[in-house]
RNA sequence: GUGGGUGUAGCUCAGCUGGCAGAGCGCUGCGUUGUGGUCGCAGAUGUCGCGGGUUCAAGUCCCGUCACUCACCCCA
């Protein structure tokens, strides 16, 4: 007999964890529904002359990351390794950027990257994010970046960094390069670091090794060689994160690795993840459209890992989900009570109940049994006496307390208190 | 792609210089013929990752292989 297993660095979520994962989903992007962001759904494969061009033929995403296939027309396709290309093309494509500016959307679900999987690095990653596009305005930089950071603190995390810094733009960053060169040619440096400073010198600033780093003391730094332009865009983007008690850290080495990124760049690190520490990140990226046959519309945005985010909710131990899952759970005995349990269970779940049942013919004690581990705080019993007598018996499973109700007043009964338990456990502000 | 670590029950793991396959949790049943969770008692579950070798004897030692995992690299 063959066994299958999900294909190698791909993680799945079952309960109880899905639930986590999902609510994880859903808090990481509510800050920019709240802020108009509307959603896309997205190719989740694209030509990938889109990532080539796009992304850029030189980052490691894109020159051996990809998953790359040809189809039955011989047409090259990739599955998506990152998802800001794609809502580049959508807009061109959709010509949505003929329509009021800034476009502003948000995405969530799978991208795809052929990497050796790790703690926190899968080659189906889950992602939220979030686009702004067609207006170059610092305060839509502080926006995203503040939106994310909301989405975080809103989830309870408390030990997250943000890193920022300035990337420059395709005035002042081709010069910046060339001094950078420079200096990296009057070091002595292995030939790995060698070849990826000729790949891009900006790489090597972020190198983890102390020895390395050590060389790169008195290395010039971007954000003291940007125009003027960059330089009064970054002054404005802090004061408008200030304005809205963002706080970060500079970090003038920051690299990252989607060639796209110009001016405001950042970062989220999470300390208790280990080696894959970045649980977000994004930046500007006002040469993207251009590059792939748009208008030269500006852009600013953030990919959010929401595999990560729940890694770093676990590793602060941050209950994400919070109550029952279900309010009301109901156990008949016997044909007849099975019958008023099904009427029952729809008539609560058309009133929002949310509520199930014990199926199948169970004794007393193991359909109490499933009662017990649905979590669910009040229990309907439905037996033989019950049905005699035209009650239900109303059960808290919390003090164990049980009470009769007629049965026609039950769905009314239940409903009502149904409307308290969720106000017991809100979430925490 | 490069280097390290680990593979034993559903889960987490113990098993010493080779000598009868184990624990906790979970699961099932009973204590209670209509009451879960707590408590007590009883019970079920193994290709010791896979293949080969050494040996009277291998979960244990050796070789290979696969999987998982951590790190480099890269990034969410």
């Amino acid at each position: 007999m063959v066994m299958f297993t999900a294909p190698k660095g791909v993680p799945e979520y079952f309960p109880p964890r899905s639930a986590a994962f999902l609510a994880v989903r859903e808090a990481l992007s509510a800050p920019a529904q709240h802020a108009g962001y509307e959603y896309v759904e997205l190719a989740v494969f694209e030509d990938t002359g889109l990532f080539v061009r796009g992304v850029g033929e030189s980052t490691d995403v894109v020159s051996k990351e990809m998953y790359t296939f040809t189809d039955r027309g011989d047409r090259s396709l990739s599955l998506r390794p990152e998802g800001t290309a794609g809502v580049m093309r959508m807009v061109v494509e959709q010509r949505l950027d003929k329509g009021a500016l800034p476009i502003k959307l948000w995405y969530a679900g799978p991208f795809f990257r052929a990497e050796r999987p790790q703690h926190g690095r899968y080659r189906q990653l889950q992602q939220v994010g979030i686009e702004a596009i067609g207006i170059d305005d610092p305060a839509l930089d502080a926006e995203v970046v503040a939106l994310a950071d909301e989405a975080y603190r809103m989830l309870g995390l408390t030990q997250f960094t943000l890193n920022l810094t300035s990337l420059g733009c395709g005035a002042c960053r081709p010069e910046y390069r060339e001094r950078l060169t420079a200096f990296l040619d009057s070091l002595e440096l292995d030939e790995a670091t060698r070849e990826r400073a000729a790949l891009n010198p900006l790489r090597v600033l972020d190198d983890k090794r102390d020895e390395v780093q050590s060389k790169l003391i008195d290395a010039p730094l971007m954000v003291n060689h940007l125009c003027a332009d960059c330089s009064d865009h970054y002054d404005l983007t802090r004061e408008y994160l200030r304005a809205q008690g963002v706080l970060w850290t500079e970090a003038p080495r920051l690299v990252r690795g989607l060639d796209y990124y110009t001016k405001t760049t950042f970062e989220f690190n999470h300390p208790l993840l280990g080696a894959q520490s970045g649980i977000g990140g994004g930046g500007r990226y006002d040469g993207l459209m251009a590059s792939i046959g748009g208008d030269s519309l500006s852009g600013i945005g953030f990919g959010l890992g929401t595999d990560r985010t729940l890694l770093a909710c676990e590793a602060e131990g941050i209950d994400v989900v919070q109550g029952p899952r279900i309010d009301v759970f109901l156990v008949p005995i016997g044909s007849a009570a099975r019958l008023v349990a099904v009427r029952t269970l729809a008539q609560l779940r058309a009133q929002g109940v949310r509520c199930d049942m014990s199926f199948g013919e169970r004794a007393m004690k193991g359909a109490m049994k499933a009662a017990d581990r649905s979590g669910a705080p009040v229990v309907l019993i439905i037996g033989e006496d019950e049905i005699e007598a035209g009650v239900v018996t109303v059960k808290n499973m919390e003090d164990g307390t049980q009470s009769t109700v007629p049965l026609t007043d039950v769905v009314t009964f239940v409903s009502s208190k149904a409307q308290i338990i969720p106000s017991e456990r809100q979430h925490r502000s």
